[in-house]
DNA sequence: ATTCGTGCAAACCCTTTGCAAAGAG
DNA sequence: CTCTTTGCAAAGGGTTTGCACGAAT
């Protein structure tokens, strides 16, 4: 339950995510350890869909709706996070707190921008009876307008 | 087509608006004029549902395709900003420059932020062939957790 | 006349849900 | 054996589109 360290590396062994899962609170099956291992081997932003055609690579594993239920079991469980910023569709990517995104506008793309580059200072108190969960930034871009 | 200062006022005159309308590039129409009067005579965050029912208030005026049609037109000519913070739907509001939102994560609520309270240092270089088109910050709260 | 805007309904697409079958402990 | 998870297909809900009608120049 307890949001512990999360390490994204190339191969992660079953084991591990087996463990990390169950420290999250979340039990451990075929399914979610394949969603799990494509979530946590790389920095990444993915939607649904492409987590579906990474997990499935030909060989038919998991379906639609488990990849739906099981990326939002881990956003609620911590291991995962959302990403708002195309109105068309939820990305996904591990959870590492303090890094925040470029989005550009033309083609979709998401990039990082790395933790400690961007600081944001004068944050209000949130309003009453309400908790800050998470402050997310996104700098819209879009290629060069060469008509200037 | 130029960024023209936009007022924010209870009570604009048609003449204002269709002006304001001319400026931005916009060809002035009866249902145009209805929705740039909802909004831009208060700061707000409108889903789209919630324009239709505000611009029709009882009588039949403006379709829902015309309401999307016309805030997406408008956010194009930059009378509008749309909000992506909700998964579910955007959020419509009159494109007043430098302010950002704490979004109520149980509720759905959009709150905003005064410019000038908060300030973001260390932008890094957007991505070679593309220039920022703007910075959106969202502070994710939720209720407090009293059961800790 | 020709062009542009509107309305309706149907289409779309991502996401969620209901329920029966399979799996975990 | 009981509770949980999965899969399928169907439903859902916000948004977009196609096309005919109407308005404007």
């Amino acid at each position: 339950m307890e949001t512990t360290h999360l390490t994204i590396k190339e191969n992660i062994s079953n084991v591990e995510i087996t463990d990390l899962l169950k420290r999250h609170g979340i039990t451990s099956t075929l399914q979610r350890v394949e969603i799990a291992q494509i979530m946590l081997s790389r920095k990444c932003h993915y939607s649904a869909e492409q987590v579906l055609e990474k997990v499935n690579r030909g060989r038919s594993i998991v379906s639609k709706a488990t990849i739906y239920n099981t990326l939002r079991l881990f956003a609620e469980k911590g291991i995962v996070k959302e990403i708002f910023a195309d109105p068309a569709k939820v990305y996904y990517e591990p959870k590492v707190s303090g890094h925040h995104h470029f989005f550009n506008e033309d083609t979709g793309d998401l990039t990082d921008i790395e933790p400690g580059q961007m600081t944001v200072s004068g944050i209000p108190a949130s309003p009453a009876g309400t908790e800050v969960e998470g402050v997310d930034i996104i700098i819209r871009v879009r290629k060069l307008d060469v008509s200037r």
